[in-house]
RNA sequence: GGGCCCGUAGCUCAGUCCGGUAGAGCAGGCGGCUCUUAACCGCAAGAUCGGGGGUUCGAAUCCCCUCGGGCCCGCCA
């Protein structure tokens, strides 16, 4: 089998590690031990680059030596002279080594056991080359892990994308860009916590584990506790537990969770994703939107700083730093498509109308769905700039709050960029009989009985949940949308993938 | 669920159309070189071509099955 095959066991070794393994043992014999404790003392890449920085080409700053650790990426040696590229968080450092401070049966026995993909610590001044790159006069060396297994190709790295996938650990090794789009991710995601607590949101922890998934309508996964002897499903939306702790006088809650959907996956969809939602007590979705249109100004910005020389992180920094364009579902979609008086089409117009564009869904859905599908097909690919697309027809939200003021819609709005859907939010439903009645009319829509109803929610509902706004974002997604990333896989350190 | 594409040395790739039993660069080995940065020069080594089966005198190449991956479409509050 071939992931078998990939990953083959590491007892099955091969001439390159046999050659290392030697090393290692060749070091022993030395005394010099390959996997030393610890290595004090160790500053930043960056610190020796700033040391450098009065420094003239050819010079070298002897007075004032610093340690540095990392891994070594390309070696270059020149007979009684040599360099190598060590590798930290903070990027690529040029060590410089040479006979004359390392003394020539040191240089030599150095050079001899040293690999690419060894993890070094260096001592020595800083120094600028003849050519005038920023570097590290060596004069003692600690290794401080012997690579036995040879890192990929300096210049390409590791292409194979099951590979890069499957063992994140070498993509990171040898990719500054991979490390760089999950150290973006983390700052998003710390970014986005500041901001809502900044805005009075408590940051809370809900179950993942339920007896069922409620609050979106996906297929869940399905465990067993023995202790309960019951059936447990892994949560798909964070929506209903967060919804009583507003009824619990919260007010302002937020969490950022992993949900699960028991779907396909693709570019854009992950069985295992990371959800944020919120809810805010007293609030409606007109202030939904200017707290998301905050928040991603500020990611932006942030994003912006911290990749400066990203053009895909800097366009998306510069869309999202003035405000949203606003559109409305309705007009927006008669407008694309030239179809006139959308809102008495019968549901037979509309299904003729999906079938004209080419969608296949099963001709007895609902309005609602042909709605989406006439959407989906004249008005998303349009949607490169931050946009808000409000006040969906009643048929296609069940759970949004009727809209105040325009019959047959509700209180909603989902934001995209670049086409792709970055979260959902609405003006809350709060009166408990009109959520029984959706809840029962979905059911009834529904044969599969593992959609079975929270009854526990509805009868929260009936204490009193305040007037609230709530907004469900994609984390994955808003880490492609800043960092450019074409696929999910690529903002997920571990997706998803067959065991083989 | 439908279609297209990919899998060859540790890594990056060529060779597949048109069958004659595998080629390069990097990494590793040996030798040379005291300022290179994809360092360079020389020598030698390294692959049962994802797996299984078939056709054939002969298969990386053609056919069938299969595993893994990618993309597009469909489905998916």
């Amino acid at each position: 089998m071939a992931a078998g095959e990939k990953g083959r066991p590491v007892t099955d070794e091969n001439p390159l590690e046999r050659e290392r393994r030697d090393k290692v043992a060749r070091l022993r014999s030395q005394g010099k031990e390959p996997f030393p404790w610890s290595f004090p003392g160790r500053v930043s890449s960056n610190v020796v680059r700033t040391a450098t920085a009065r420094l003239r080409a050819g010079e070298e700053d002897l007075a004032h030596p610093l340690r540095v650790a990392g891994r070594v990426r390309a070696i270059r040696v020149h007979g009684r002279t040599a360099f190598a590229d060590l590798d930290d968080l903070d990027g690529s450092l040029q060590l410089f080594f040479r006979v004359d401070e390392l003394g020539e049966a040191g240089f030599h026995a150095w050079l001899a056991d040293l690999d690419p993909g060894d993890i070094l610590g260096a001592e020595g001044a800083p120094a600028v080359s003849r050519r005038g790159e920023p570097s590290l006069l060596v004069t003692s060396l600690t290794l401080l892990a012997k690579a036995i297994a040879p890192p990929p190709e300096k210049f390409h790295g590791l292409k194979d994308a099951e590979e890069r996938i499957r063992r994140r650990y070498i993509d990171l090794l040898s990719s500054p860009e991979s490390r760089n789009r999950f150290r973006l991710r983390s700052l998003l995601v710390a970014e986005t916590r500041a901001h809502l607590a900044e805005a009075n949101f408590l940051e809370v922890e809900t179950p993942v584990l339920l007896p069922i998934a409620g609050g979106a309508v996906a297929r869940p996964f399905v465990t067993r506790s023995s202790y309960l002897d019951e059936e447990l499903q892994l949560r798909i939306a964070l929506e209903l537990p967060l919804k009583r702790l507003l009824v619990g006088g919260l007010e302002r809650v937020f969490e950022i969770g992993k949900c699960f959907r028991n779907e396909d996956m693709d570019t854009v969809h992950s069985p295992e994703f990371t959800m944020l939602e919120a809810y805010w007590a007293y609030a409606d979705y007109h202030d939904m939107r200017k707290l998301i249109e905050s928040l991603y100004a500020r990611l932006g910005r942030r994003a912006a700083e911290v990749a400066p020389e990203d053009p895909q992180t800097q366009e998306a920094a510069k869309a999202f730093a003035s405000s949203f364009s606003t559109v409305d579902f309705v007009d927006e979609l008669e407008a694309r498509s030239g179809i006139k008086d959308l809102r008495s089409k019968s549901r037979k117009e509309l299904r003729d109308l999906a079938k004209a564009v080419g969608s296949t869904v099963p001709a007895e859905s609902s309005t609602g769905v042909f709605l989406d599908k006439l959407f989906e097909h004249y008005v998303e690919p349009t949607l490169s700039a931050p946009t808000f697309v409000v006040d969906h027809p009643e048929e296609t939200t069940p759970l949004a709050k009727r809209h105040r003021s325009k019959p047959g819609r509700v209180e909603r709005f989902e934001f995209y960029y670049r086409g792709l859907e970055l979260g959902n939010a609405y003006t809350e439903l709060n009166d408990p009989d009109e959520q029984e009645r959706r809840f029962r009319a979905q059911l009834s829509q529904r044969k599969v009985e593992q959609y079975a109803f929270d009854e526990d929610f509805v009868r929260a509902l009936r204490y009193g949940l305040p007037p609230c706004t709530g907004v469900g974002i994609g984390v994955d997604r808003m880490v492609m949308a800043l960092s450019g990333a074409p696929s999910i896989k690529d903002v997920i350190l571990f997706p998803q993938a067959r065991t083989g």
